[in-house]
RNA sequence: GGCGAGGUAGCUCAGUUGGUUAGAGCACAGGAUUCAUAACCCUGAGGUCACGAGUUCAAAUCUCGUUCUCGCUACCA
């Protein structure tokens, strides 16, 4: 394969609306920086971008909610995520954010190019207007009750208690979260990018180029993407936080934040090149450049289908490849910093790296852990219990120990200095050790070239079991009790010791991209200036020159003691229930712990006060379920014939999470009579059923108190 | 409901185009050793490859069906 000829390596933005938890640094952050610290020991030209997403919705409703305002929230969190990437040893060339002026101006430029050569289009729809507030109503501006889990307050673009997506459309009950007023709908035009256009680019690019060279779950998605049809998606919205529209019409609106947050990945190179005096262009025009997005699985789409798109008609290069991983769980159960199950970078950072038996060596330890259970083909598992088996079992009794046990005896056998090598004496043993390296070396480079980092990094770890295997063979301290009677005990002595210390060189060198404060330490323990870390330099084994003096032993990890688990454990748990209480205690469902109080805060916000005529509009009737059936293909609705006394109509009603057809036939209840017919699943529904909903998402029929004619009217 | 990805040893995972007794690490058991952070080294035990059919001389691998987990998506008037 032939080298690029640069590399630009971005890693997804964070979001600078709180903290970041160690799931998303095992799914993007890590893998990027051990690739691009690969890239570099190789000397490879690479620029590594990576920012703060500061725009959205989500930022100035968080604002409202804390009473500060978006800006003080991202300069907030900008810092603290920047400073915890810096201690976790994530190393990029530029972090960058959305909110700065050059990004404003190249996302404002890209959006005017495309919509100067046509490739947007404008459409008119109809969206949630708050009346009150005067302003249309984002996604995140409007609450309701989520229709997949009942929760109280799921916003229109997601539910934080079930993690569900959701569209406004979706909620039940829609309230706007400006002024608590239930929000009308309004006509607004937006600018869309039209996917559909660029099916067939989509198709030869992702489905026949990459079909094999990405990774499954990847191309998966992908193509399940394109083959249920590509629609045109929204570039723009109604909000006055983020990259203003541009051209002319666009008063009010700002470009959405899916559409401006990849574009940072250019802003901020721009910013590096300008910081650095170098230009920025080739690295996003030239097609000797190799492009890579890491990323975890929930940004597939916009980097594989969506920002292609928009590069391609920019006039940009493409990614060539977007190792997307998995999601990792926590100790049985999915992360989630809402509901407090979750392991936050910054306080792991504060608990284990910040404290006295810490250090650096301590971040090491989670990269170790994280990228030895790297999420990279499935789903996978942090637990505590892992992270001490691992860090103790491997890291320490297998990679440190092999350091430390050679420095130990290199100061007791060889002076301290590297011994010379005595060739009569050198065997298939020692042969054996260098050729290991090499290929250990070859092996690794390819794997990291394929993105499988979890593989390269055992690898490593090999090496050094191999090293132990070496050493236990030569046995250096039985040769040491026979240096008097035996001459060939020193020689051989020395071979060992020089074999050792050259893998330990070596080892280091290969860490590095994994692990780089160890592989600093190692330098230091073995008085090597940084260069020796180049990649090249592996499988020699001459890179420490013989009667040089070394550094005294030290360790270079402790181990992780059970307390330490078990207090993290205990510590999770707490959070957990701290998160639960609160959420129940804020949140709209007080009966979840207090079941006779029920509507102590109520289910929804009051909606606006009606007159008596609006009232009036409403037919309300009293209806008998005479035959009930599940709709083929939906797993919530119900048809329902219901008989109306002077007619019987068919209703549709999402309940079939609730009741079973069976046991509701015959059963009174409450229908709009005169709501306007609405087709679901290729059912016309004449009319709704009205239902009771308590605090834990149960559903009542409102039903007379006894029997009644159907059709009975109700005022 | 549709689509995608998974289900392999107690745990975490590998298994290339179907080819002898299905691999690794951890954990476990036994042994050996003491230079080393009770570390290392050697040996061992362990799996109906989710389940059921089918194709084949041969299936963890290919086909179909069933089932479970995760993700995306549709349905809630």
């Amino acid at each position: 394969m032939k080298t690029p000829k640069r590399y630009l390596i971005s890693a997804a933005l964070p979001y600078a609306n709180g903290l970041k938890h160690i799931g998303h640094l095992a799914g993007a952050y890590l893998p990027a920086d051990i690739y691009v610290r690969y890239l570099k020991a190789q000397k490879r030209d690479v620029v590594f971008v990576c920012g703060s997403d500061e725009h959205g919705t989500a930022i100035p409703i968080q604002a409202t909610k804390e009473g500060t305002t978006a800006q003080a929230i991202i300069d907030k969190y900008h810092p603290i995520i920047e400073q915890n990437f810096k201690d976790l040893g994530i190393a990029f060339d530029i972090y960058h954010r959305t909110s700065d002026p050059l990004h404003h101006q190249t996302a404002s430029e890209f959006f005017k190019d495309l919509e100067s050569r046509g490739d947007l289009e404008t459409k008119t729809t109809e969206q949630y207007f708050d009346q009150q507030a005067n302003t249309f109503l984002a996604d995140r501006y409007i609450k309701g009750t989520c229709p997949n889990c009942s929760h109280g307050e799921a916003y229109g673009d997601q539910c934080e208690k079930c993690g569900k997506s959701l569209s406004p459309e979706e909620l039940i009950n829609p309230v706007s979260t400006l002024s608590g007023n239930a929000p009308i709908k309004k006509e607004t035009t937006h600018w869309y990018l039209p996917l559909n256009r660029h099916e067939d680019f989509l198709r030869k690019w992702l489905l026949e180029q990459h079909a094999n060279d990405w990774r499954p779950a990847v191309i998966g998605q992908c193509k399940s993407w394109i083959e249920g049809g590509l629609q045109p998606r929204a570039v723009t919205r109604d909000l006055d936080w983020g990259v203003k529209v541009p051209v002319a019409g666009g008063d009010g609106k700002v470009l959405y934040v899916w559409f401006d947050a990849p574009i940072g990945y250019i802003s901020a190179t721009k910013q590096w090149a300008i910081n650095n005096d170098k230009d920025w262009k080739p690295y996003w025009n030239d097609p000797e450049t190799k492009l890579v997005h890491f990323i975890g699985k929930d940004n597939i789409v916009f980097h594989c289908i969506i920002f292609p798109v928009m590069l391609k008609l920019h006039g940009n290069i493409l990614p060539e490849n977007v190792p997307a991983n998995e999601f990792m769980n926590l100790e049985g159960d999915k992360m989630s910093t809402s509901r407090g199950w979750s392991i936050e970078m910054d306080d792991y950072i504060n608990k284990w790296i910040k404290k006295e038996n810490g250090g650096e060596a301590l971040a090491d330890c989670l990269r170790f852990y994280l990228n030895a259970i790297a999420p990279e083909s499935k789903d996978s598992e942090f637990t505590w219990k892992g992270f001490q088996d691992a860090v103790n079992g491997e890291l320490v009794s297998i990679f440190a120990n092999f350091v430390n046990r050679t420095w130990v005896l290199m100061h007791k056998l060889t002076k301290g200095k590297v011994p010379k090598i005595h060739i009569e004496y050198l065997d298939d043993d020692d042969n054996a050790l260098l050729l290991a390296v090499k290929e250990t070396k070859e092996k690794i480079t390819t794997l990291l070239e394929q993105y499988k980092f979890r593989d390269a990094q055992f690898e490593v770890i090999n090496l050094a079991r191999l090293g132990n295997q070496y050493m236990q063979k030569k046995e250096p301290w039985i040769l040491a009790k026979n240096v008097d009677t035996d001459p060939t005990a020193q020689a051989k002595i020395d071979n060992c010791m020089h074999g050792c210390l050259q893998l330990t060189a070596n080892l280091a060198i290969l860490i590095n991209p994994f692990l780089p404060f160890t592989a600093k330490k190692m330098c230091h323990l073995m008085k090597v200036v940084d260069r020796m870390l180049e990649w090249e330099n592996a499988g020699k084994f001459d890179l420490l020159k013989v009667g040089y003096s070394l550094r005294p032993p030290e360790l270079l990890f402790r181990k992780i003691e059970d307390e330490e688990i078990a207090a993290e454990l205990a510590q999770l748990n707490a959070n957990a229930a701290a998160k639960k209480i609160k959420m129940e205690t804020t949140n709209t469902n007080p009966a979840a712990s207090n079941a006779d109080q029920a509507n102590e805060s109520g289910i929804a916000t009051l909606k606006p006060e009606i007159v008596f005529d609006d009232f009036g509009k409403i037919d309300l009737r009293v209806g008998t379920i005479i035959e009930a059936k599940k709709v083929e293909k939906a797993d919530k609705l119900l048809e329902l014939l219901v008989d109306l006394g002077f007619e019987q109509r068919t209703i549709l009603s999402g309940i079939a999470m609730h009741f079973k057809p069976e046991d509701i036939v015959g059963k009174q209840v409450t229908i709009v009579a005169n709501l306007a017919p609405r087709k679901m699943r290729g059912i016309e529904s004449k009319g709704m059923i009205l239902m009771a909903e308590d605090a834990k998402g149960k559903l009542y029929f409102v039903s007379p108190s006894e029997a009644i004619a159907s059709g009975s009217t109700i005022a």
